[in-house]
DNA sequence: CCATTCCATAAGCCATTGCTTATGCATATG
DNA sequence: CATATGCATAAGCAATGGCTTATGGAATGG
């Protein structure tokens, strides 16, 4: 896929904050479509075109199990984002001393 | 302002290709509106409406210069966003070296 | 002053979007 | 098998969004 076209697919679902709340309630553990449906207060279709949107943006994957089918975050799925971000470096160079903090943290 | 409001604002305005377009080019430097209009093949107002999201999200800032008004990034703008994405750090840890890359170039 | 330039806002239009209900396929269960 | 469950997709609808043209205010220049 184009990675342009990838770049819109993440802001425009992310854009959503219904969707960015499914997206982060699975950065919390994975989850099927059921489960889901039960903690919004949507329809499943509703949440079934979500999960659909996220998973074209890449941010998320499903897998079978049975009836039910588990999603969960793709990883890698926001480093497009992280890599728009950096090509601002200029723009949030302030934010370098709270990322430093952050490595920090990250060797223990 | 409410602080997910905020949020919202930033992921809102960004989901517009035209507008991520122009906000692009204003990290390239500031401009006058009529200039941003002749850049881009829309119309004044829509290039006026498309401003007034931004600014609203925290992204830009605009001054009056005699007839003119010329804006600029906010170069705190994108702050929450890189708060969102550090957010979710245990799904990005892999850009970890990557960011470290950057920071080695900071130094310098 | 009067005309001109630059910009913001209003109003209206069309396309997109997120929701709903309806439906059908796939899988499990009796 | 027959029924039930879990999910995706289709169709339709109301709301939203981005564009346009029209208009008016602010600032400059003759």
């Amino acid at each position: 896929m184009d990675e342009d076209q990838l770049e819109d697919r993440i802001f425009q679902a992310l854009a959503d904050p219904r969707r960015r709340a499914i997206f982060e309630s699975l950065t919390r553990g994975e989850a099927a479509v059921s489960e889901l449906t039960a903690r919004f207060d949507i329809s499943q279709p509703a949440v079934s075109q979500h999960l659909a949107t996220l998973k074209e943006a890449g941010l998320v994957s499903g897998r079978r199990e049975g009836r039910r089918v588990i999603y969960q975050v793709e990883p890698d799925g926001l480093r497009p984002l992280v890599d728009w971000i950096t090509h601002y470096q200029a723009f949030w160079t302030q934010h370098m001393a709270r990322l430093e903090r952050l490595l920090e943290e990250m060797d223990e």
